[in-house]
DNA sequence: TACACAATGATAATCATTCTTATTTAGGAA
DNA sequence: TTCCTAAATAAGAATGATTATCATTGTGTA
């Protein structure tokens, strides 16, 4: 596993380091989606001489050349909302504009699928969607 | 709406002061889902005294009282995964933990449905679910 | 082996958010 | 209407995560 992280890191182009080769390593080891701060803790306690801001900067530098991922949490959240009904989002990265996507057709689909489809050791409150893409028009509705 | 957004705050128990009301009007008036800093720009060229730490409380006592609602987007976020497959995520707020979800018969089921009804004005291009839900075992899979 | 430049360590700086405390105010009671 | 009390606010300090700075170190190539 370390051996293809090694490569992947050539590939890309990026010098082969024990730091970046040890905050990839906790990630998988840490391997339940550890944030930035996890990561940070495993490495003061397993590599004492890695400073924090190098693990900010790998990290970056790992999701910049996709050797690692980015995902987000229900927690730490930005945007607020004063529409309450239940609705999806559609979002474009490119410009950070966000529209709400209200469509029950959709949500009685996805529900009846879990409904005939159960995951195993979950109980499913509440499923959100966030769709991602462009606007073909740049005027707000 | 105004009318109402006092009657809410009334409904509540909370004291109806044009610190709310500006504010709840800041979000309505800013519909493209403002972030808390979006709020305070508007706070401070329309309503100069209101102080930023009076915009982060009003936010919260509102989201607490569900007179408003948070939603999460791309940006800012915070975990990192080594997984870099396609996939969805399980989530529980309780915990704070995170399980992947792949599941290629609802994707399929998912872009067959786009694929059918297309969204107007937005070219999807990656879609992701938020499974909120609850957990029955405590063990790590 | 030597060299150039990328990467790192240490720490200062930044920036959003939270906390603290004194002051003000909303809204019920007299 | 006026008074009173708890709730709400203003101002600014404190916090804490992240980013920037810059001198030093190390990787990988010639």
């Amino acid at each position: 596993m370390d051996i293809i992280f090694r490569e992947k890191l050539q590939e890309k182009g990026l010098k082969v380091t024990p730091q970046r080769v040890a905050i990839y390593e906790a990630i998988v080891k840490l391997n339940n989606h550890p944030t930035a701060e996890n990561v940070i803790d495993y490495i003061k306690e397993n590599h004492p001489n890695i400073s924090v801001g190098t693990v900010y900067n790998v990290l970056d530098s790992l999701v910049e050349n996709t050797l690692l991922k980015k995902v987000k949490t229900e927690k730490d959240i930005m945007r607020y909302d004063a529409i309450l009904s239940n609705h999806h989002h559609l979002y474009c990265a490119e410009t950070d504009r966000i529209e709400d996507y209200v469509d029950e057709k959709l949500n009685n689909l996805i529900n009846e699928y879990f409904e005939a489809n159960k995951i195993k050791n979950f109980k499913v409150q509440d499923i959100k969607l966030q769709i991602t893409g462009k606007f073909n028009n740049n005027i707000k509705s």
